[in-house]
RNA sequence: CGGAGAUUAGCGCAGUUGGUAGCGCGCUUGGUUCGGGACCAAGAGGUCGUGGGUUCAAAUCCCACAUCUCCGACCA
């Protein structure tokens, strides 16, 4: 068989050949996870649960660092519990996951395996919460949450999902919107754009898509590389909906008692997808080295375990690991070669190569995965380069991300335009009525819907008509709109 | 819930006049290799999705069922 035609079996689909497969092909070639025998679940691999620990880690210090703590709560919930806020169990009904038996006997009442934990966190809340003193009350819970979905697909949809929801409790009205507006600015947007190196839309979401029970949703909305848009974190102003089902209710300081206004917020593992999705190349994962389970990965160019190459590799592995967690594969078994597709395959940042030809002149290769440039560096100034190195492909990645980002950005003022603009891929700024119908309309013709009302869109001046059924708007902003996952 | 496809070794697959199963990758052992996906040799590994039926004989033909995957509508 020729060379080619071997290596063409080992290549991944290409992104501009079928992004789907891609997706799919990247998530088994670097061991991230697989699917498990149960429709729409998956096996989170080491590899991958490796990089969700990543994740839990930073957002867990950063919501520590507000002096937010942690909780858990159980993960079945008496199915009456969720008939008592009416929107939500509408919402939530047909994606419910139910146990009828226990024990080998038919349950009085059926449990609901948690999809969200509102109802049983609120029954708690009213019962810890009495007087405004208690107030604000915040918990966080880390937690597997089951929605029955009819469409799964690894990490953007699945069946069981992993996540953190937070849920606070506050005296007024303006309290919670605030806190909801916080987290989101706060945690999940500085997280997406400095840590995972996505940058992303915040706004608010339309009736139509906000979460079934709250008062408002916020959101942030990231591009992803096929030009569709994902929701990477929502945060909910829950208003006093759920206080008012769970009686939630405080005495005031002048005596009077009140319900307490609610938020809800949470990111899943989900987050995942938008990574491989929103960095990805054709040649596997890049990870942004600041959550990347291996930072780099040192090969040794040698054929025996007592070579020159290998103790230098050792050596130097000791010392860089002082930035932080990598990798030495010191396996004799693989050539050189392989070893540099699997580890650009798991999006591995940096590469280091030390063979003979380095040793020589004191230095060794370093390889970054995101541009592929190549380098020498001596070997008394690798730690240095190295952690600039990685500083500068976090930095790239973002700005890289952002820039396919704005370039996908079209501002609509007509039908025409606007259906362009979708067909293009990515975004498109327009007016838009918000009408729940209108909405629909234009989703069956073009597939696209509100993604958010972006906080940071500047007002024009003049009279504005929906871009779609040219009503008038009183809206002086426009809404993002574009395909979404 | 619609549409399509699949179910045979760990993975990917082949297997029609019906005769009790094979290839590639991977794995094990030995040897030669080793700076971008090596090669040779030997070896281990299978209730052919489930249940019925036809037949002397079923991976193969017939019936029923189950499950999974992908594409759409629904959703973090």
């Amino acid at each position: 068989m020729p060379k080619e035609d071997k290596n063409e079996q080992k290549a991944l689909t290409k992104r501009s050949d079928d992004f789907s497969q891609w997706y799919q092909d990247v998530i088994v070639a670097s061991d991230l996870a697989e699917n498990a025998p149960v429709r729409g679940c998956m096996i989170i691999k080491p590899y991958g649960y490796a990089l969700w620990e990543n994740i839990q880690k930073e957002i867990d210090a950063i919501l520590k660092d507000m002096g937010i703590e942690n909780a858990y709560f159980p993960l079945l919930i008496p199915e009456s519990y969720f008939k008592r806020e009416a929107d939500h169990v509408k919402g939530f009904s047909p994606e419910l996951a139910v146990v009828t038996h226990g024990g080998g006997k038919k349950l009085e009442e059926p449990l609901v395996i948690r999809p969200t934990s509102e109802t049983i966190i609120y029954d708690a809340f009213s019962r810890w919460i009495h007087s405004y003193r208690d107030l604000p009350f915040v918990v966080n819970q880390w937690a597997n949450v089951v929605r029955w979905e009819m469409r799964p697909r690894l990490f953007l949809r699945t069946t069981e999902f992993l996540w953190q929801e937070g849920h606070t409790a506050h005296a007024t009205a303006q309290d919670a919107k605030e806190y909801a507006l916080m987290i989101l600015d706060k945690v999940y947007k500085k997280f997406a754009q400095e840590y995972l190196a996505i940058p992303v839309f915040t706004g608010q979401k339309s009736e139509s898509e906000k979460f079934a029970g709250a008062l408002s949703t916020y959101c942030i909305e990231a591009l992803m590389q096929d030009g569709k848009s994902l929701q990477m974190g929502t945060s909910h102003d829950l208003s006093d909906h759920f206080a008012k089902s769970f009686h939630v209710q405080y005495l005031d300081d002048s005596g009077e008692r009140k319900f307490v206004h609610q938020t809800s917020w949470g990111v899943s593992t989900r987050l995942i997808g938008g990574i491989i999705m929103a960095h990805g190349d054709d040649k596997g994962l890049i990870f942004p080295p600041k959550i990347a389970p291996i930072k780099f990965v040192i090969i040794p160019i040698c054929k025996n375990a007592d070579e020159p190459a290998m103790s230098a590799a050792k050596e130097i592995f000791a010392i860089v690991s002082k930035i932080g967690k990598g990798k030495l594969d010191e396996r004799l078994n693989l050539r050189a070669g392989e070893k540099f597709y699997e580890w650009e395959k798991k999006g591995v940042p940096v590469r280091i190569e030390i063979g003979p030809k380095d040793l020589e002149k004191k230095s060794c290769v370093i390889v970054r995965r995101d541009t592929g440039e190549k380098e020498s560096c001596p070997i008394d100034a690798i730690v240095a380069r190295i952690q600039e190195i990685l500083d500068d492909i976090q930095k790239n990645l973002y700005a890289r991300a952002l820039e396919k980002r704005d370039a996908s950005i079209k501002i609509a003022d007509d039908w025409i335009g606007f259906t362009a603009g979708i067909e293009k891929g990515g975004y498109v700024f327009a007016y838009w009525c918000e009408e729940a119908k209108c909405e629909e309309e234009i989703k069956e013709k073009t597939k696209a819907t509100s993604r958010c009302l972006p906080f940071d869109g500047k007002e024009e001046k003049g009279e504005h008509v929906c871009v779609h059924c040219k009503k008038p708007v009183a809206n002086k902003k426009r809404w993002v709109f574009a395909k979404a996952y």
